[in-house]
DNA sequence: ACAAGTACTTACCCCAGAGTGTGTACCATG
DNA sequence: CATGGTACACACTCTGGGGTAAGTACTTGT
């Protein structure tokens, strides 16, 4: 039981930081490596758990529950689980969620014309 | 001297990671709890080293130098250093940095959205 | 009997990023 | 002569996100 210094910075910022800064809001949401990737998969519609898994070969099924964890509850996305077995779940995206697509389609657009200047110099 | 492992899923990612998915480009350069709070402030114009400071109380000196150095390296903030005495230096947007701050306000937007919905229930 | 598929869960490790603290070189001001 | 301001640099610690690996429960196919 190592102690945990409740007055670090650390500690002190999570909320304020989202309180006054809306890109950590965003960033908080679909930050990490994964989030976002999973979010771009179910765009076209609901995806199974395996589904997603085969989209995304290159992520461990830890990461791939995590994140669907979180993004769950934090309402970007909604799971759906049939009772019958073998298991039917399927992943999908809120209101929210969909929303955040125009927003990534954007930085995809900013990210494409950043590459192109770095390029040329 | 810790050994480094080469074939580590984190290095062979960091440059597929930022080839496949723009979101994850975007990440790097603006993401970390500074960088994105540190543009915003020099959304209005240049700002010196020590009005950045003022402006981000609760930013460390070292985060703030380290946030301005990378988002330098990346071409999104310009420094310019006066040979003067005190030192003057002063950092503003590039071309690729002023294009984020309509990107970072259609976060804004949808963070607010998001906020709103979830307090509704 | 055993592999394979579905959707997870758990234990453990490692490292990059963030935070803490101190030092530097120079000068103006009280 | 010492304090404060400017713009950093460097050494250290700590923590959480991400990665590795293995196990679970249940059924269908060969």
């Amino acid at each position: 039981m190592t102690k945990i210094k409740e007055n670090s910075t650390l500690n002190q910022n999570k909320g304020l930081a989202e309180l006054t800064c809306p890109v950590t809001y965003v960033m908080n949401k679909i930050g990490g490596h994964w989030k976002s990737i999973i979010i771009y998969q179910m765009r076209t519609g609901p995806k199974r758990y395996s589904e997603l898994r085969r989209a995304i070969p290159i992520i461990t099924e830890k990461m791939l529950i995590q994140s669907l964890k979180q993004l769950e509850a934090d309402h970007l996305v909604i799971r759906k689980a049939e009772p019958v077995v073998p298991p039917f779940v399927t992943y999908f995206l809120s209101d929210s969620g969909v929303e955040l697509i125009p927003l990534m389609n954007a930085m995809a657009d900013w990210a494409v014309q950043d590459n192109q200047r770095q390029l040329m110099g």
